[in-house]
DNA sequence: AAATCGGGGAA
DNA sequence: TTCCCAGATTT
C-alpha cells in the first residue's frame, strides 16, 4: 500500500504527538540499555503491562547484569518467573544470557539481524530492541499495531496469517521510515493499548476519528479481522501428594516436551476421563516408593479444580496420600513452596499449608 | 499453515 | 462467558 505523504506524514505527527502528551512512565522507558530492553520485551510478549511490571522489577533486582542471569541456575530462573507462563521465555533469556555472557564477552548484538538470532527473539522483539536502543529503523508489529492499523485503515486481511504479517509489516515500515523509530514505535504501541484498545476504544476523543476508516463505516468491533482456529481439549489431572512420616512429600520434575517444561509438580496421573478413588488407590499402591500396607489415600478437592490453558481445560484432584513410613527420595513439606511450579500448583501448596 | 505454549484482565 | 495481551517456536 502507497499512502499519500501529507496523509502518512499527520499520521505519525498525530501518533507521537498524543504519545508525548499520554504515555505511561515505565521503567523500561528510562533506559535504552539493550540488557533491560530484551528482558522487559521478553517479559512482555503476550502479557500486560501491569502484569509484567512487578517480574521485571523483580528481574533487574536480582540479576542486575546480563552476566548475573547467566550465572543463575535455570529453576532460579524458573522460580522468578513463576505465574507468569509461557515459560519457554524464561529458558530461552537464561540460555540467551549465557550465550552473550560466555561467546559474546557480554557484549548484547546490535542490529536486527543480530538480535533476532537470540533464541525466543522474533520479528516483534528484535524490532523493539533494535529500534529502542539502537536507533534502527525497523518497524514493531504487535497486536496493538495490527489493531490500530487495520482499524485506521480499514484492512481486513486476517492479521494471524503469513499474508496478514507481511501486509501490515510493510504499512508499519513505510510509516516509520522518515521518523524517530525509537519514539514511534513505542508510541503506536502505546496508542494501541490505551486508546484504541479492543473493546470499548476511546473513539470519540481520538485524534483519528475524523478519518479512521474503522469508526467512519461503523467497523470498529469488526477489526482487526483474525482466523479462529481455538479447539480446547479437556484432561484429567490427579496429583498424588505424599504425605511421610519424616514429614516430606514427592516432587517431580517435568522433563517431556508439553506444557510446563522443567518446572516441578506432584507426582501425576493423567486420564482422558474423571478417575474413581479405586483407581488412583490402585496406582498410587504401584508408585515404587509408597508402601501399599500403610497407606491411607483421601481426596482433598471435592469438586474439580478447573484450570483453564489457551488450548486445555485442566479438570484436577489432589490426592492426600499418608504413609507410615519415612520418604528418603522426597523433599521437606516446608521447601515445597521453594520450587518452581505451575500455578495451579502454587495454590494448592498455598491453600494446603503443610 | 496450523498447533502449541500460561495466566490474568476487561467487558 | 469470550477475547486479548509490547509473540515465538514447533509440527
Amino acid at each position: 500500500m502507497c499512502l499519500g505523504f501529507n496523509k502518512k506524514m499527520n499520521v505519525q505527527k498525530t501518533l507521537i504527538d498524543w504519545y508525548l502528551g499520554n504515555k505511561r512512565d515505565l521503567p523500561w522507558r528510562n533506559t535504552t540499555n539493550p540488557y533491560y530492553i530484551w528482558l522487559s520485551e521478553i517479559i512482555l510478549q503476550q502479557t500486560q503491562v501491569a502484569q509484567g511490571l512487578p517480574y521485571y522489577t523483580s528481574f533487574v533486582t536480582n540479576y542486575p547484569s546480563v552476566f548475573d542471569l547467566a550465572s543463575a541456575n535455570e529453576s532460579e530462573v524458573l522460580k522468578l518467573w513463576q505465574g507468569l507462563g509461557y515459560y519457554s521465555r524464561a529458558r530461552n533469556l537464561h540460555a540467551s544470557a549465557q550465550y552473550i555472557a560466555n561467546d559474546l564477552n557480554g557484549e548484547f548484538p546490535k542490529s536486527f539481524s543480530e538480535i533476532i538470532k537470540l533464541k525466543g527473539v522474533g520479528d516483534y522483539t528484535a524490532s523493539a530492541i533494535a529500534s529502542i536502543c539502537f536507533k534502527e529503523k525497523t518497524a514493531v508489529v504487535d497486536g496493538n499495531v495490527y489493531r490500530f492499523l487495520s482499524r485506521y485503515y480499514g484492512i481486513t486481511t486476517p492479521i494471524n496469517t503469513g499474508k496478514g504479517f507481511k501486509e501490515f509489516k510493510a504499512m508499519a515500515q513505510d510509516l516509520i521510515k522518515t521518523v524517530d523509530p525509537a519514539t514511534f514505535n513505542q508510541a503506536i504501541m502505546e496508542f494501541g493499548a490505551r486508546q484504541c484498545k479492543p473493546k470499548s476504544p476511546e473513539c470519540t476523543v481520538c485524534p483519528f476519528n475524523a478519518d479512521c476508516a474503522a469508526f467512519i463505516n461503523n467497523e470498529i468491533d469488526n477489526l482487526p479481522v483474525k482466523l479462529k482456529t481455538l479447539k480446547v481439549k479437556k484432561k484429567f489431572f490427579n496429583y498424588i501428594v505424599i504425605l511421610s512420616q519424616d514429614n516430606k512429600t514427592m516432587l517431580e520434575q517435568r522433563t517431556g516436551k508439553g506444557i510446563w517444561q522443567n518446572l516441578y509438580q506432584f507426582p501425576l496421573i493423567e486420564s482422558n476421563k474423571p478417575a474413581d478413588y479405586e483407581t488412583i488407590l490402585q496406582e498410587v499402591e504401584m508408585l515404587d516408593y509408597v508402601k501399599s500396607e500403610t497407606l491411607e489415600l483421601s481426596l482433598y478437592n471435592t469438586t474439580d479444580i478447573i484450570h483453564k490453558l489457551s488450548h486445555q481445560h485442566l479438570y484436577t484432584k489432589f490426592w492426600i496420600a499418608t504413609v507410615n513410613t519415612d520418604l528418603p527420595e522426597g523433599i521437606p513439606f516446608k521447601k515445597a513452596d521453594t520450587f518452581p511450579v505451575p500455578i495451579l500448583i502454587g495454590n494448592f501448596i498455598e491453600s494446603f499449608n503443610f
